[in-house]
RNA sequence: GGGGGGAUUCCCGAGUGGCCAAAGGGAGCAGACUGUAAAUCUGUUGCGGAACGCUUCGGUAGUUCGAAUCUACCUCCCCCCA
């Protein structure tokens, strides 16, 4: 069912957080016109079927597609099977892994248990461009790439970079762009999401939707959302990132360690407060009228209750002030098994039990540096010896350093 | 095809025969401070039940009392010329 709700207040709607939607006034002429008809507008958006763990980065973009469900439109995901065995023009230096039909089944079906906690799975469809690219003849390819100029691909920013500097560009990443631009006419789509760096891909889907009779689709630029270190942008491998399946606790506390700054981008792109009040809180902050830790507290709790629960988000906020602000031992902590062959003569050597037992060092050398340096404490008393023997007692709590607890547990 | 330069601990990078488990920085970890963080300061960062010992400097084989450092071969990377 197609929203009813204004054409300005769905733009308002869709315009937070995007860097740049190309051409607007023909956004509001599509919404309009499914408006009239009922029939929803496609969103389309390409997936790399690579190993998947959508954090908050990749949910900026999902929740715009989500919106869009909410206005009533209806979303294909396409996993780039085929466009992955070309390989990305990006990937000169690192060959990509060939994917395996399997792994990337598997794969997608991972994306699928992961995007239904922002799309709506109603209004999802999910394809794999090899259904139209992998028919494709050879014929079909030239037909196909007879539609795109060299001078066309040649603007593209690092084709540009990479010809003026000497380095080769491969005919077959030529012709990437125009996979992906193929792929947004065999949806026929209405909109596509993406990156700024998906920019020339996308308009390219414009152009050969053009050539091939049909509307072109609208582009929508999300921008990249910066980790939590403030700094360089979210993503796995920086290991600076909020998965969006963690467990409240986890996501709570990792929001809470963002900088003070990102904060007005984080509610913005990643909570539904509404912008007006956003604003708010951030003219707040800079008078001194609100305090920083209280935004960012409502910032963690937006997030928390968007992929969990308000339950779960009071609780982790509850937690957190508990273990962090007041310095309390945390509510829920794992047992430690001290089984009886590691006691001897009623002892157990403290390096041994922080290692092998808790796990809270890897090497024997890490177990006594903590201790050399006063992080481990067992019942809030100092261990301060690598060398001590301790006599354990079932419920005594374990420390090393800020965040790690455990419970003895004698067997 | 020809010529030149590299490969060092998590990363960058110093080290050109013993004083090297290897400077310095980044990052991490611990402690202090704090508003969770950031910033700052201090300590720490190969392994081992550890005032001693063991294993590291692309790989292999040598030279030497002694090698990250010298030699030979191999592997990989980068640059220039064609």
């Amino acid at each position: 069912m197609v929203s009813a709700l204004s054409i300005d207040k769905q733009m308002e709607l869709i315009k937070r957080g995007a860097i740049e939607i190309i051409p607007e006034d023909e956004l509001r002429t599509k919404l309009k016109k499914s408006q009239e008809t009922g029939v929803p507008l496609r969103l389309k958006l390409g997936l790399d079927p690579t190993a998947p763990d959508i954090h908050l980065g990749h949910a900026v973009v999902l929740r715009k597609l989500r919106q869009f469900q909410d206005l009533g439109h209806e979303v294909i995901i396409i996993i780039g099977d085929f466009t992955a065995s070309i390989g990305d023009p990006s990937g000169r230096s690192v060959t990509r892994p060939l994917l395996t039909q399997e792994e990337i089944e598997k794969n997608a079906k991972t994306y699928a248990e992961q995007y239904c906690r922002v799309l709506d799975a109603e209004k999802t469809r999910v394809v794999f461009n090899s259904e139209w690219l992998g028919k494709l003849d050879f014929a079909g390819v030239i037909r196909l790439a007879a539609k795109v100029t060299v001078a066309r691909v040649l603007e593209r920013d690092d084709f540009a970079t990479r010809l003026s500097e000497g380095r080769p560009i491969g005919l077959h990443e030529i012709l990437y762009p125009v996979c992906q631009a193929y792929d947004s006419v065999a949806l026929k789509s209405d909109v596509e999401l993406g990156g700024m760096d998906q920019k020339f891909n996308i308009l390219m889907g414009r152009d050969l939707q053009r050539e091939f009779g049909q509307e072109p689709q609208i582009a929508i630029f999300m921008p990249i959302l910066v980790g939590l270190d403030g700094l360089q942008k979210m993503s796995k491998s920086l290991g600076n990132y909020v998965g969006i399946t963690e467990p409240a606790g986890e996501m709570f506390g990792k929001l809470m360690s963002i900088p003070d700054d990102v904060m007005p981008q984080y509610f913005e792109l990643c909570t539904n407060v509404p912008m007006p009040e956003v604003r708010e809180i951030e003219a707040g902050m800079l008078s001194g009228r609100i305090h920083p830790m209280d935004a960012k507290k409502r910032l963690a709790r937006e997030i928390v209750t968007i992929y969990h629960s308000k339950e779960a988000a009071q609780a982790a906020q509850a937690e957190f002030e508990h273990v962090f602000s007041n310095r309390e031992i945390p509510t829920d902590i794992e047992g430690v098994k001290v089984p009886a062959s590691a006691v001897k003569e009623g002892k157990v050597w403290i390096v041994r039990l922080l290692k092998d037992l808790a796990g809270f060092a890897s090497t024997n050398s890490e177990a006594r540096r903590l201790i050399e340096q006063g992080g481990v404490t067992l019942d809030g008393e100092k261990i301060t010896n690598p060398n001590a023997e301790l006599k354990l007692k079932s419920g005594q709590v374990l420390r090393a350093g800020r965040l790690k607890f455990g419970r003895i547990e004698m067997e």
